[in-house]
DNA sequence: TTTAAATTAGTACCAGGTATTAATCGAGAA
DNA sequence: TTCTCGATTAATACCTGGTACTAATTTAAA
């Protein structure tokens, strides 16, 4: 790869690097026929970090610890409750939230702030998800916010089933039925249901 | 962390690497109270490779492998995928996915890890989640791993449906069938489906 | 107390850099 | 034609996180 100029070089570079972050400065400057400390300066002109920098980045990426889903209870913030009835809460999506390669907000996330709402308005306790039945209706984009409402269908012994809408700007985007029991003390500590 | 004798220093310091592997040998002395050089030679000894090389083997599992898809935004780890057709994925539950109260560990994680494993394995740029019918069969305790496996069941045209099963130690306590559509890039400008 | 294993120390060397200063090259302007 | 400036290359000192090897020292067990 040869007779490119600045510009080009460049582009070319932040492209391979991109997609192979594990070429060294060796390498590239191979790859160019130009010099290692071209290489550097370009490098640094546009701003990426050395090639052992870039793999740990990587690495981190998948080894980091988990924590898409946030650790509150309630996810969102809870607007008003009425237990064993109804409920809902709001919650206002952030960057973190949405895929990598467009604007839109993953679905678990639309999912934990609707199974959480149905957790939420039962009076007991614990109480844990049985089955879910769900539905996104629309896309939601980065910035938009979730307006969850939950309202208790029947309850039977200890099984509440119960439906969640979500809305942005009064539009349906998801819909869930969720079937939730209340676990007593006893089934807790057996850890089972 | 001290008074370790050398076999036991060894199984320790194998554990560690084993959930970090960016720990460098200095970190790991002064961990254990002992010598760079004694942690040299435990690493020759148990054949476990420098820092440099495990972040390095660690970043191309996920890259190399995987580089179109969003693997990078999984929930838990991946541990094998072929695109359009299966995938599986493994998640340690920690403290803070689990109710307050008990622990058992929250609906939602358990689906986010499905549910992001699922639009994993479809070979697009960009896939959004359109309905899903789920089960939880038991409730999972705090520190449970599982495993989950995505398996392609249909497609049509741009419509995905996978089943997602989890297990904990070969028991299964999720099961979902989810429906994922692909979208194309004009799709994605739009921001609608 | 001697001996062997475990640990620590020290040295030379390596990859893949950063940071800085200085030299060289090529093309267009005065 | 010479001057000048941006681009490129070179050279040097230093850094991290090692490998590989030798040697000394400490600890524990026979």
């Amino acid at each position: 790869m040869k007779n490119l100029n600045k510009e080009e070089r460049q582009e070319k570079l932040a492209q391979l690097l991109a997609d192979d972050p594990f070429l060294t400065d060796k390498k590239l400057a191979d790859k160019f026929g130009v010099s290692i400390q071209t290489i550097r300066l370009d490098r640094r002109e546009l701003e990426i970090p050395e090639a052992r920098k870039r793999i740990k980045s990587v690495a981190r990426q998948t080894y980091s610890k988990v924590k898409s889903v946030q650790s509150r209870e309630i996810i969102g913030e809870l607007v008003e409750i009425e237990l064993n009835k109804f409920g809902s809460s709001v919650l206002e999506t952030t960057a973190d939230m949405v895929l990598e390669k467009a604007e839109i907000v993953r679905g678990h996330h639309i999912f934990a702030q609707a199974n959480s709402l149905a957790v939420a308005i039962i009076d007991t306790d614990v109480a844990v998800t049985g089955s879910a039945n769900i539905r996104y209706q629309q896309p939601v984009s980065l910035g938009e916010r979730l307006l969850a409402t939950a309202e208790v269908q029947s309850i039977e012994d200890n099984k509440f089933t119960i439906e969640v809408t979500t809305k942005v700007n009064d539009k349906m985007i998801f819909q869930g039925e969720f079937v939730v029991f209340a676990l007593e003390e006893e089934e807790i500590r057996e850890g089972g249901r």
